[in-house]
DNA sequence: CTGAAAGCGCTTACAG
DNA sequence: CTGAAAGCGCTTACAG
């Protein structure tokens, strides 16, 4: 390997001057930054990583906590990653991956090693056990999701709110007005409750009390299985739905199978909007499902941008992106059939 | 932080002494032992990541090159990441994820820093251009994938002879004579070819000749409308086939769309059994497809043990590991329908 | 603008 | 069994 020693010799300066124009720090003659420059590049060095950490004391490492919730984020989780890999990337940090659960001792001694510089976590939850320690050890960090209090953090969620409005209006401008939705079933993940079904549901029963029409909520568990079950029980109770909103990928081509084994089908008799549904989802369902894709890798990417801003910045304040599902085609929207 | 120094007071012993007992790495009377471990539990003491690596020459870092792929491997690319993150935390070892593509300079910029002690490749293409990197920097690696040149090579990898020949058998069992393959068009990932296609085309082309069958191979893209339209060119060419055995994990909801469009209902008129297709993508088919699931988190695993294994012997040679896919349940296999 | 030197927190021959 | 000391490859006041 190639160190700064080496390069300095060669270009005749002190290994402090390399320091200075590798980094930047202080104004270097035009001439020895030209003689410093050739000589890396002859020499074709790069500084060490972990020495320029342990001088610095800023290692531009920073950990994605990682679930290995098999049963959840599959399909989304992966462009997570990407977006805060890429993030890091452009702002010259690396990604590292934590498989932490939701332990907060584990992630103590994680954190303990002085690894890394930041945390990304995902998967969060309303009351995420992980936040307090973060915050005990003074770990800087950013969710991806929201706690139930937010007051003060960083974060880069999806903008539920928004959507769900956008896909009740959606349905809604068709002519729709008995609109249900189905979510998972809770406490699938654990002991905390998971946000985004709470906000979903919230405004949902929001929306529609505002429009003067009764809410009916369908719970279902992951898988199409649970699906096809929760299509019965909302036809059961509720034949004259014509719009249905679901927020439970895994559920979905259940559901779908369910609807038609009861006679109904999709768009003709129902509409079905899939909300924060991954499009390689949505593109397998019988039919292909409209829905509102999650901003998976946008989230990733702000996360990842926000943690480095701060790290760069520590007295800057939080910043906090939320950002809408974007819209998808499929084949499972028409206005209501006529009574 | 608590460093080494402040354990070294209380315990009234030399830095040197508490490298012994925090590492093992020679022997320590036991009263001074527990004197040594009683400082640090009392101090809450973890040695430091980057001084420790920077002062044995052994960073415990392991990189993943992760493409940023979005075209394939969705499906099982979060468990490699699972698998071999997991594997890494067993040995004490953290992964870091480069997102980096088949690109060869970018990879020597990320080797150069010395972050990480060894690379895991995923994604690998038969002339992978990642690989002379690699060799020339000297850098320890293990690919998730072979290249067609192994020799000498660490890597874990499907054991596309052995799941071919279990799809092939399971088909024939049920009385299927007449069986096609549907795999994807190639060089949809880029400049060289992708082995699990290549590698399972010849197994089965092998197969059908000792079985004195003709061999239908179709092609498709990577997603549902060109699944379909694989089904009406190949039921056009082949109205006969009884058979199908599916390497395309997005295609294959449409593959089922065009069978049924085409007047063929599953299984009873074709069965249809997916070939390294994760269990959740099959699980949403329409019916469910029986499948062989790629052991993800095994090979990611395998692959990480493999390279750090390596690393802690270079001397070692290196492991190959060869993994079976696991057969999955479903509905889409039936004997033929009498003639 | 440039350099000598201390220091980041460890590991590891080398002595004893 | 234990310690003093050099060294890993950088950064960063401090002088000049």
């Amino acid at each position: 390997m190639v160190r700064m020693q080496d390069v300095a010799e060669r270009a005749n300066v002190s290994i402090a001057t390399v320091s200075f124009v590798v980094n930047g720090t202080k104004p270097v003659s035009a001439s020895t930054r030209i003689r410093v420059e050739t000589a890396m590049s002859e020499l074709g060095f790069t500084r060490n990583a972990h020495a320029r950490a342990l001088a610095s004391r800023r290692s531009r490492l920073i950990a994605l906590l990682f679930p290995a919730l098999d049963t959840r984020g599959n399909w989304s989780a992966l462009q997570f990653v990407h977006g805060a890999s890429a993030a890091a990337a452009e702002r010259d940090h690396h990604l590292v991956l934590w498989p932490v659960e939701n332990d907060p001792v584990a992630l103590r001694e994680y954190l303990d090693g002085g690894l890394v510089d930041g945390v990304l976590a995902m998967e969060v939850q309303l009351e995420d056990p992980r936040v307090p320690v973060l915050e005990k050890t003074g770990t800087p960090f950013v969710l991806i999701g929201r706690t139930s209090d937010t007051s003060g953090y960083a974060f880069a969620d999806i903008d539920f709110e928004s959507s769900t409005r956008t896909a009740l209006a959606e349905l809604h401008r068709l002519g729709h007005r008995r609109i249900a939705l189905v979510l998972e079933q809770p406490g699938a993940l654990g002991d905390s409750a998971y946000g985004p079904p709470v906000r979903v549901e919230g405004v949902y029963r929001q929306v529609m009390a505002e429009r003067g029409e009764e809410a009916v909520v369908v719970l279902s568990d992951r898988d199409p299985a649970s699906g096809a079950d929760a299509a019965r029980r909302l036809l059961d109770r509720h034949p004259d739905v014509t719009g249905l909103v679901v927020m439970n990928d895994e559920a979905a081509p259940g559901l779908l199978r369910g609807l038609r084994s009861a006679g109904r089908s999709v768009p003709e008799d129902v509409s079905v909007l899939g909300l924060s549904m991954a499009s390689r989802m949505a593109a397998v369902c019988e039919p292909p499902l409209a829905h509102l894709a999650p901003p998976g890798y946008e989230l990733g990417h702000a996360a990842a941008l926000s943690l480095i801003d701060h790290l760069d910045d520590p007295s800057a304040p939080p910043i906090r992106s939320v950002l809408p599902c974007v819209l998808g085609d499929g084949e499972s929207l028409a206005p209501p059939a006529a009574p």
